[in-house]
DNA sequence: AAGCCGCCCAACCGCGATAAT
DNA sequence: CATTATCGCGGTTGGGCGGCT
């Protein structure tokens, strides 16, 4: 005999959370931390299954989740990781910390891949085609484990990367450089306001499971009642995605800062806790000397957003521009 | 005002890896 | 060691909403 069943197949009532659910969950997990899903919905009385619990959890009720209004910054750590690591979305998630997988992955498939399409679209006009063996459209899934590059997917990712910066730089109107050192010449284009000023969220428009006052409420709650200074959540606190290399790694009072790309079936590790998450003046070069070390895909990553970040962060977007300069 | 259409995103589904018995 | 459940991930779906005609 193995396990026994996680829960009644039958009468698991599937669709949008109910306020009512929400409550009930969070204030389980408030008392017994997230973790052991299977017996949340035996304990809570929640006709719900113990995967839906978890996701509903992971993906909206967890704290420290940020929703909506990318800001150029994000945009650009995404397209930079998707481009490196395909479409590993709990990977890319891991650098930042404050958005879901999921959240990432649909930003990801509605907004930046039609706009990086476009912009190749743009880029293509102008720069040649690629060489016959490169695989910039095949994700670069062993990246992470080889930690080598090859110079397409670096061109492909630089192009990425350009396209973004230069979209948001002329946003409105916009002239944007095309990257490929082999293109000479600067294209102009013309765009419309960036979309990406609309998108966010639309928070308080629809539907319950939208509706972030309530969310607020219920974690407001949570927050000050419950956790002890050793497990209170710290997402929120790490200000620099790329300061957090690595994962906070679960929640509640299992919340833990997991270094490194695998955040999989990882103890919690406390100890590095206070070295990053307390340490919000802490430079680039001062973080290296306390974490383990990186792999040599932070490592790049970390050269790279030394460049770039700092590029993406003179764009005035008021969220960049209100994170602590770090290189 | 009503109908249509496309977009967005929360939630579901299926699968592989891992853990428990 | 085999079996079975759980966990976590990526892909997909479908309901709700807003814009357009």
């Amino acid at each position: 005999m193995g396990r026994p069943p996680c829960c009644d197949k039958v009468g698991v009532k599937k669709g949008p959370w109910t306020p009512e659910e929400d409550i009930i969950l969070v204030s389980y997990i408030q008392e017994h931390g997230p973790g052991n899903w299977r017996s949340v919905p035996i304990n809570t009385g929640l006709m719900r299954c113990s995967k839906s619990c978890r996701l509903r959890w992971t993906n909206y009720l967890r704290p420290g989740i940020r929703r909506g209004n990318f800001t150029t910054h994000e945009e650009g750590i995404i397209v930079h990781l998707q481009s490196l690591l395909g479409n590993r979305w709990a990977a890319i998630a891991s650098y930042l910390p404050q958005r879901t997988d999921n959240d990432i992955k649909n930003y990801w498939n509605t907004h930046l891949k039609k706009k990086l399409k476009k912009q190749q679209a743009m880029g293509a006009i102008f720069a040649p085609p690629p060489p016959p063996s490169a695989s910039s459209v095949e994700p670069a899934a062993n990246l992470a484990d080889t930690g080598h590059l090859d110079q397409h997917q670096l061109y492909h990712h630089h192009d990425a990367m350009a396209a973004f910066s230069s979209n948001d730089r002329y946003n409105g109107g916009a002239r944007a450089a095309c990257s490929n050192p082999e293109v000479t010449q600067t294209t102009t284009i013309t765009m419309r306001r960036s979309p990406f000023a609309d998108v966010a969220t639309d928070c308080s428009s629809s539907s319950y499971a939208s509706s972030m006052d309530n969310i607020s409420r219920l974690l407001g709650g949570f927050m000050k009642s419950s956790p002890p200074d050793d497990v209170k959540p710290n997402i929120a606190v790490v200000s620099d995605p790329f300061l957090s290399f690595g994962r906070m790694s679960g929640t509640g009072a299992d919340l833990a800062f997991v270094p490194g790309i695998q955040q999989q079936q990882q103890p919690p590790q406390p100890a590095l806790m206070g070295s990053i998450i307390y340490h919000e003046e802490t430079t680039g070069q001062q973080l290296l000397q306390h974490q383990a070390p990186l792999c040599s895909i932070e490592k790049w990553l970390l050269d790279e957003a030394t460049e770039q970040v700092a590029d993406l962060m003179d764009l005035s977007d008021g969220y960049c521009s209100s994170l602590p300069m770090m290189y």
